[in-house]
DNA sequence: ACAGATTACGTCAGCGGCTGACAAAACACA
DNA sequence: TGTGTTTTGTCAGCCGCTGACGTAATCTGT
């Protein structure tokens, strides 16, 4: 009770604290290597030794390689999400997530130029990761739909709704992303435009006949 | 010039029939034991020694273990495109799908007691397989885009909409499906019921302000 | 400051998915 | 039947990932 007296009722301690800093060596150190050498010709081991630790060490801190980007994105995910609770509240849900990811991108841009942020962009730039992206796509379905819940205060375990949105954002968001990747270009402004050019594309695709002037 | 001699234009050969039994016993005993013992649990190994072959040989013919659950399912998507195409010319392209899938499971249901039918059935037992169906979407977006631009007469590649219809459609399978294995039920209907439900709601989901009246 | 309980780490050994290389067997064609 | 091609088995090995166990660091109570 003498070297160390932190507050009562913050327990943080000198172990919680280097086993932090270790999860954050570990997903620099992972996301540069990625950055560097691409996902896929990067091995565990290589992450490891380049923090200094045995590979087995990392895998007590991420349950697989790819959980690392994982966690990386869900980060961003997070952001997206108040980016959506920030919208006024008098936008309809679909027009407030279109809105809301042109906020959110400003924040990726900002970001991409540190290592954590730019996780997002690694997962655009690799399409070994895109994998991952499309995998992991129930939880992130699951976030955002919690937020349009709260946003509509409409309940997502009751109602459909909420999670049926967030399903047909985000695989908006993937055909834009495809079409981005197919067309070549390296232009983040290209790749918002396609998002947007999707979203707003979504109401008439499912409600009208297309093109023919009705059928 | 005096053994086979066979149609001019058609070369068959024995070698290449082999090649295809070998294929479909391959397939066989892979769908056969990861039904009776799981995904998971069964290996590479035992599906090539079910067979009686070596391991590479199993992946001279299959690049991964997850490949032979995804060829499998495309042998069931490639029936829902053409339920879609089977679907009067008239209905709007939304409609056509959500009608197309009412045939299709039908065409599901009988085919669910053969093995090589049940694939799909396999993918909605064990979780572990949602995964791969997931992984794979994007093959089967383009799959089910090119049907709905040979339908509608519109070029997937030019126009996103057929690429974003399938996209959307999928999405609601995909979260009808979540919701199904959350639920608990076993029942098929129900989860047919859950599929119809979802995409009778997208229209409604992603046009109007929700609940409240107007905003 | 010290002893004992926790917790984190390294080492080792091993499984399973997957691949390249090479030689032997199966096949096709003449 | 002999020759050239294709398919297969064997072997060796990488990589992701995990369990077991001993050791060292940290925390706790005195």
């Amino acid at each position: 009770m003498s070297t160390t007296s932190a507050e009562p009722g913050e327990r943080v301690g000198l172990r919680e604290r280097k086993k932090a800093r270790m999860r954050e060596s570990l997903m620099e150190a992972a996301l540069h290597l990625f950055h560097e050498n691409g996902y896929q010709r990067t091995t565990t081991e290589e992450i490891a030794s380049r923090v200094g630790v045995s590979q087995r060490t990392f895998f007590r801190y991420f349950t697989s390689k790819e959980d690392v980007v994982l966690e990386a994105v869900e980060d961003v995910d997070e952001h997206l999400c108040s980016a959506l609770l920030a919208r006024p509240a008098d936008e309809p849900p679909f027009t407030a997530l279109r809105n809301a990811i042109l906020d959110h991108w400003g924040y990726l841009e900002q970001e991409a130029l540190h290592l954590r942020g730019s996780a997002m962009g690694l997962v655009t730039e690799s399409p070994e990761l895109i994998e991952v992206n499309v995998r992991y796509c129930h939880r992130r379905q699951n976030r955002l739909a919690r937020a349009v819940g709260e946003r509509t205060g409409v309940d997502p375990d009751a109602d459909p709704r909420p999670g049926l949105l967030a399903a047909v954002f985000l695989a908006a968001l993937n055909t834009g992303h495809q079409a981005w990747c197919e067309s070549g270009s390296r232009s983040t402004e290209d790749l918002v435009r396609a998002f947007l050019h999707r979203l707003d594309l979504v109401p008439e695709t499912v409600a009208c006949p297309w093109g023919a002037p009705r059928g």
